[in-house]
DNA sequence: CGATTGTTTGACGGGTCTCAAACTAAGTGG
DNA sequence: CCACTTAGTTTGAGACCCGTCAAACAATCG
């Protein structure tokens, strides 16, 4: 387990800064949470449900999700994760995995223990509040996804989905010929809409003809984002990603004072 | 706004004890919680989506849901809370409303201010990690709907949430000849399952004839509730309602010591 | 270059939606 | 307490979106 390097764990505080403020103090134990690497295969499961834990994941490279499956052994894949993600914070304060956890491609996961998170959170309420805070984005992405898979059909959940990912992947704002790795089988991605793996190739299909969206080897290419955006009915003010300059058109968030501040 | 009525918190008080351990100071905080009660009508919306908020509401009386719309209008409830639950939490660390929150029945709202919130959790980590645990659980649900209307057909569907429902409202264990109050119109249903009303009445007739439930008036009465489990896919452990008396089954949930004694 | 995995396309079937109307329960005013 | 109104439930017939099954094709990998 190493105990400090930057350099791997900058990418988190980047992530929490983009919507909390830190004190600089609260920056450098950030900064200098132990961790473990390791490296995940595609499709392996590294976390099954019920288990219990004693660290969080975070994603130091690839992409991971959350599912479940029904007695018939269909898939749902409940939440995706990229780089720069910490899956599952959640299991800091609730011990026990929600859902299994499965790398979607190969990933490298950085194990950071529990215990220096709680140590962390309890020193520190603004880090408390930061980790609260992702939690309760991520909450946000599941409130969309209920509303993706109950009431849009294939084409604008398709279309949705292709939003949320491009914002998360973005730094850039994003315009017509803005492309983005999506390294997915459309097994996997069925998988995230409730559809099956036939019936998004249609739906794909069908975004290529209108010249929506083109796909070249595993990479999305958007050619016409305002179509897109109103096709999913995509607001990416839930994603908390930042202002104009985050290419999302969203409103810049204005993080709160630390919570130790307010009197 | 009142400033202290403990009969009036203690359902909130008594929630949290189901999944955290506080101290006895703690609790008196909590106790404490200024709030103002508010009367809210049957499908009357009292927060609308992007809103900025000053307060959460705490659900003293009745039943309430989150939802979005499409652009056909259709809604989609992404989820719902009854009496005892604080239904925004969330709100305390992201101000600004997620989505709109409708009475499905009429219902007593109790307004808690976020200041005074913040300054309990900023103050105490026990209660930090308590209002952050109930963000995790909350999201736990959320995960578990995703499920339940991608990979999950209305007669799934349907069982797995009045299980949920049943477990949530029920203090003793459940067993066949359970009923409990769910007075929801089968179009709100719907909306919650992602499903037309004309298809969740069919569905419920079916569940009828089967023998598994009965519903009387506005009242479900479980008759067979180990088929309704397994129709509905449905392990109650993601609630977290506390151990086996709570007549869901679940493993007893061992609450972490507070964060602050964690070193 | 062969084997495996993922994509694409076609034909058909089924679960759910849509539209419509009858029926029932609940609430309202005289 | 009774007409009246409104909201919610129930049922039927037909249409459609998406699933299922199957096979050909393309891409990836060792």
């Amino acid at each position: 387990m190493r105990t400090s390097c930057p350099s791997t764990m900058l990418p988190f505080l980047q992530k929490l800064e983009t919507r909390s403020i830190l004190t600089e103090e609260e920056k450098r134990i950030i900064l200098d949470l132990p961790f473990r690497p390791m490296r995940v295969a595609a499709n392996q499961d590294f976390v099954q449900q019920g288990e219990e834990l004693t660290h969080s994941c975070f994603i130091l490279e690839g992409m991971v999700g959350t599912f479940g499956q029904n007695k018939r052994g269909e898939r749902q894949i409940t939440s995706v994760f990229m780089a720069g993600d910490m899956i599952d914070l959640n299991t800091v304060v609730i011990p026990q995995a929600i859902a299994d956890l499965q790398a979607l491609i190969p990933s490298t996961i950085l194990q950071v223990p529990h215990s220096a998170l709680r140590r962390a959170a309890g020193q520190y309420p603004g880090i408390a509040e930061a980790f609260w805070r992702e939690c309760v984005i991520d909450a946000a992405v599941l409130n969309e996804w209920v509303m993706n898979v109950g009431r849009r059909d294939a084409r604008s959940r398709l279309a949705h989905l292709l939003c949320e990912i491009a914002c998360r992947t973005g730094r850039k704002p994003i315009e017509d010929g803005y492309s983005f790795p999506f390294p997915i089988t459309q097994n996997q991605l069925a998988d995230m809409l409730g559809l099956t793996a036939v019936h998004v190739n249609r739906t794909m299909k069908g975004l290529r003809e209108d010249k929506i969206i083109d796909t070249v080897h595993r990479t999305v290419k958007i050619l016409n984002w305002i179509r897109l955006t109103q096709l999913g009915e995509f607001d990416p003010a839930y994603l908390r990603l930042g202002g104009a300059d985050s290419g999302c058109g969203g409103p810049v968030p204005v993080p709160l004072p630390p919570m130790q501040m307010v009197q």
